[in-house]
DNA sequence: CGTTTTTGACCTGCGC
DNA sequence: GCGCAGGTCAAAAACG
């Protein structure tokens, strides 16, 4: 069906590696992963969507699978933008805090951000995706739904979850306050593009310095492969303006 | 009607 | 070599 043909390819289509150790110790290939942690914490109901950077685009879920050390399942998203883009991304909870989700974001998009190409065919926008496309989009109301599932399992709300070893590759994650459907991120499709709006930009006021020169560096090793940044500053940066805004240059 | 979600089966990689 | 676990495919159902 797809193009992509190879159904077990995808160790084949990233040849790029990152930190053979942990990965190695995890289990199968290992390719180029960018894991973001947020935490969908009391916030949910006040914060509106997103943390991730990266909804800008459609995500089709292809499989979920129940996880051994996680009582919560994992989703498994490919993106729907483009017919032959290799994007994928893994959703789950963290087994040690259900407030907190895991996304990990595998391959990049071969293809130009929606967001910036309807900016681009509207000749405005001639920022990022970072605040953009939020025209379209109406308003969430599968909160509820996340809510109902969030409060469900996180009656606790945690204050400040760090990321401890939360995850397993752990190449950069960071918290956010924005809440991810755990297992049914429908909403995705539907509302995320708005996204990134109100919280983001706090960030992004003093990121986006930082992001506008930066992140081409940061893209550009983002192919390459992780960088031993220590800032952790900016490391939230990459993951929030680089995670999927990879330009991935198809040469 | 077209697209996405759901769900079970199958395949692959790794550890023992 | 076997078993376990993760990841993907594919058919059917659901949804807009």
């Amino acid at each position: 069906m797809d193009n992509n043909a190879s159904p077990q390819l995808e160790s084949g289509e990233t040849s790029l590696e990152v930190k053979p150790e942990s990965q190695a110790s995890r289990k199968r290939k290992m390719i180029q992963k960018r894991v973001v942690s947020v935490r969908i914490g009391e916030n949910v109901s006040k914060v509106k969507n997103e943390g991730l950077p990266s909804d800008v685009w459609s995500w089709r879920k292809y499989g979920q699978k129940p996880i051994k050390g996680s009582p919560y399942p994992r989703g498994y998203y490919r993106c729907s933008t483009s017919k032959g883009c290799s994007a994928k991304k893994q959703v789950e909870r963290s087994s040690t805090d259900s407030s907190m989700l895991i996304i990990t974001y595998t391959s990049t998009h071969n293809h130009p951000d929606p967001a910036a190409v309807s900016a681009t065919s509207s000749a405005q926008q001639p920022k990022e995706s970072e605040t953009k496309t939020i025209q379209d989009l109406p308003v969430i109301s599968n909160e509820e739904d996340l809510l109902e599932h969030a409060e469900q399992e996180m009656n606790h709300t945690n204050s400040i979850v760090t990321n401890d070893k939360v995850t397993n590759e752990e190449n950069f994650h960071y918290l956010q306050t924005p809440m991810e459907d755990p297992f049914k991120l429908n909403m995705e499709k539907h509302h995320m593009d708005l996204v990134l709006e109100e919280k983001p930009l706090c960030y992004a006021t003093q990121l986006k310095s930082l992001s506008e020169s930066k992140l081409e560096e940061l893209d550009y090793f983002d192919e390459l492969e992780e960088l031993p940044m220590s800032s952790s500053v900016f490391q939230f940066t990459r993951s929030i303006f680089s995670d999927e805004r990879i330009p991935v240059a198809p040469s």
